[in-house]
RNA sequence: GGGUCUGUAGUUCAGCUUGGAAGAACGUCCGCCUGCGGAGCGGAAGGUCUAGGGUUCAAAUCCCUAUAGAUCCGCCA
């Protein structure tokens, strides 16, 4: 209505120069008409209430919807606002609406409803999830989850295929001391006595934890006396830390305060150089003092994996096989390590499947950073960097990439990057490629990978989902694509980024096996939402035809995605278990609860589904206020869908679906839908039922969510 | 020191792209013990939109400055 009525003021009154948006009017002057908007801006010089006065009198005129007019006039220091409200003729209205009701309840049970062909046959390739095969995937890691599997749904709404795909990190120290462990393990013959994710974390806890204290000890041995014990702290050992750290950062606290500080620019660089070095200390001092305790923590959690392996490592040269392992599966030497490393990782690949189907993902495929490595294509891009002017190939065999702010600000607006909100005013950071040693450093395997998936997925865009702390990385990975001629790649690959999900009233810690794992929590809601389900079964008299597993799993998907998705993705989200598990406060299982609610009446029925929108008088609905609400929100389902898929941001989705679910609610309580004597009115208030049923199934099922017909 | 994100009701947030009359849920208080299912509904209280300045007839919204919090700036991956 409002729309149509915008371009009704238009047409009729062409000295409104510019568009009039119309609003809602609010409670206090709705006598005056349900819409209005402001006169000031078209007003020019005249008194904005006399030509308030003018407009109204020509739209009452010339307009058979329009009534009568209404000024509303707010004081402020200089002109005063000046609304124009308008009043509906009721049968006019009536008229318009009911034929607008017809129009969109036929959108709404088209097949299609909700979904578009913007994006048809393009393909998107959506990132997500890629944890560490070393640890369980832990409630923190689930916003990345849920965030990436939903947003990949959203883009299969919009048209395109998408692949959705993981990225095994399988090379580095810590897989590299976790394998080394693990095959310690297997050969004594311990074998995980729970699921592998959640041992392999024990493993890489343990091993973490000796090999951080035995380079420690290594590093520091000629600067303080340390126990000969290679793997354990003793008291001792951290007193003398900490002496001799504490007795660091005072001295460099005094060099500070002795410092100069006429020449401002040596002094500030002085200044920095000092911090950081004492923050340094600081670090290592902390590092001593926390690996003392996590590994006593870790021994009496866990002593049989811990005595295995600490005892095991004692003959063993750990820094040194270890790096020996991990130079063997870089380069792909010895295929007895090649098999242990997959061995484990796979393992730990299989569980991560486990623990994301229970939350309703799935996967289209798995790269591996290792085929990444081994497939050639770094030694072509490394020669093609070093030609670039910005590379500095340093005597030593490092390679880096200068990005000075020209360069940076240049690239951006080539690549029209300030539409993602990034517009780095400054130059950033060089850019390392290629250690000392001559192997290549992560961003040199992320660029790779990059141009890998635009291959060979035959990708038109891609999605990288990592947390907003990866801004950076990021970055720098675009520019030098970029600078290489991948232009498709660089314009199209794209950082979804979202802020960190903290616990409350708990830290996670993997290098302490402690974290609230994604198992953990999904087993627990579904504890709770059987728990709910048994008193809601004592209070009703329905008897539920519905299997009782696939309620309690579809309840206890919606409360644990609903949260992660439900507020915008740059903010930062405190997970408050107690509330996220109380069902009453939680959003996702009221949605299913209405949902619940539209299938109950319409059991009481014989009309069904397939209601012929033409055959229903929407006339005879009373309540037009709540009904206008519901309706404008189904017709927009689509335009919803598209403005989540652009912003990146599903939350403005998930809110619709809780809208609807809310005004469903408010109708079904104040209006009686069955057994009425008039059969006309029921029979569209059941019309309305449906397409609120349809609209909530396709905005839930959209968000990943299954609906079920009792609760 | 330099980027980026965030600051709106007691709490969690929406609204900011495109300026126009301050929104929702939860919590609190008061009503509705179930007529199509009470995981619900109605009502009330609760806000100098972090601060200051600028642009404008009009600023939560745009611009500048300040401030608080998060985070990034390694031969880690």
């Amino acid at each position: 209505m409002r729309k149509f009525l915008q371009e009704e003021v238009n047409r009729i009154c062409d000295e409104l120069q510019g568009t009039v948006v119309l609003e809602e009017v609010i409670s206090d002057y709705r006598e005056q008409g349900e819409f209005g908007f402001v006169i000031n801006k078209y007003s020019k010089k005249e008194e904005p209430v006399i030509f308030a006065k003018k407009v109204g009198e020509k739209l009452v005129e010339n307009s058979r919807y329009i009534e009568s007019y209404g000024i509303a006039t707010i004081e402020t220091k200089n002109r005063p606002i000046v609304f124009l409200n308008l009043k509906l003729n009721e049968k006019e209205k009536q008229l318009f609406y009911t034929k607008k009701f017809e129009e969109i309840a036929k959108f709404v049970m088209r097949n299609d409803y909700g979904f578009s062909e913007i994006n048809k046959g393009k393909i998107a390739v959506v990132e997500h999830t890629s944890a560490n095969p070393i640890a369980p995937i832990h409630v923190g890691n689930l916003r990345n989850t849920i965030q990436g599997d939903t947003y990949a749904r959203i883009l299969e709404a919009t048209g395109y295929q998408v692949y959705r795909l993981f990225y095994i990190n399988d090379i580095g120290l810590q897989i590299g001391f976790t394998v080394v462990g693990y095959k310690i393990l297997k050969e004594k013959r311990v074998f995980p006595d729970v699921k592998f994710d959640h041992w392999i974390g024990r493993v890489y806890a343990i091993m973490n934890c000796l090999f951080t204290i035995i380079t420690l000890k290594r590093k520091y041995a000629t600067n303080f006396e340390l126990s000969k014990f290679n793997y354990k702290f003793t008291k001792k050992d951290i007193d003398n830390a900490k002496n001799y750290f504490s007795s660091n950062i005072k001295r460099l606290e005094k060099e500070i305060s002795l410092l100069d500080d006429k020449n401002l620019k040596v002094y500030k660089k002085a200044k920095r150089e000092l911090s950081r070095e004492i923050k340094n200390f600081n670090g290592y001092k902390n590092d001593f003092i926390s690996y003392f305790e996590i590994s006593k923590d870790l021994e009496s959690r866990f002593p049989r994996l811990f005595n295995t392996l600490y005892n095991a490592v004692q003959d063993l040269d750990l820094l040194g096989v270890t790096s020996e392992y991990l130079k063997n599966y870089e380069n792909d030497l010895n295929q007895e390590i090649k098999n242990i490393f997959r061995e484990v990782t796979d393992w730990t690949i299989e569980a991560f499947k486990a623990t994301v189907n229970n939350f309703n993902v799935r996967f289209d495929g798995f790269d591996y950073e290792s085929d990444v490595t081994w497939e050639g294509r770094l030694e072509e891009i490394l020669a093609r960097i070093k030609k670039l002017d910005n590379a500095e190939i340093q005597s030593d065999g490092t390679v880096k990439l200068k990005y000075p702010k020209e360069i940076v600000n240049k690239m951006c607006k080539e690549l029209d990057l300030d539409k993602n909100n990034f517009l780095p005013k400054s130059g950033i950071p060089d850019l390392q490629l290629i250690r000392n040693d001559g192997t290549a450093l992560y961003a040199m395997k992320d660029m790779a990978y990059s141009i890998k998936k635009f291959e060979k997925y035959k990708a038109d865009v891609v999605y990288n989902v990592i947390s907003s702390e990866q801004s950076l990385p990021q970055l720098q990975l675009i520019l030098p694509i970029y600078q290489l001629g991948y232009l498709k790649v660089a314009k199209n690959l794209n950082h979804y980024k979202y802020e960190l999900v903290e616990l409350l009233g708990k830290t996670m810690s993997g290098r302490r096996a402690q974290y609230i794992t994604a198992d953990d929590y999904f087993f627990e809601t579904v504890v709770r939402s059987k728990i709910a389900k048994q008193e809601s079964d004592k209070t009703s008299k329905v008897v539920k035809e519905e299997k009782d597993e696939d309620i309690i799993n579809a309840v206890a998907l919606a409360s644990t995605r609903f949260p992660l998705i439900e507020s915008s993705p740059n903010k930062k989200i405190t997970l408050d278990l107690e509330r996220e598990l109380d069902f009453r406060r939680n959003s996702g299982p009221l949605i299913l609860y209405a949902y619940a609610r539209t299938s109950g009446v319409l059991r009481k029925t014989n009309k069904k589904e397939d209601l012929d929108p033409s055959r229903v008088k929407f006339e005879y609905l009373s309540n037009i206020e709540i009904v206008v609400k519901i309706m404008n929100t189904l017709e927009v389902l689509t335009e919803q869908v598209l403005e989540s898929q652009i912003s990146l941001d599903p939350s403005k989705l998930s809110t619709w679906c809780r809208t609807l679910a809310l005004d469903f609610m408010k109708f079904y309580e104040t209006e009686k839908i069955l057994g009425l004597s008039d059969e006309e009115e029921e029979l569209a208030k059941i019309m309305l039922v449906i397409l609120i049923r349809k609209g909530l199934k396709t905005g839930l099922n959209i968000l990943g969510l299954n609906t079920v017909e009792w609760l």
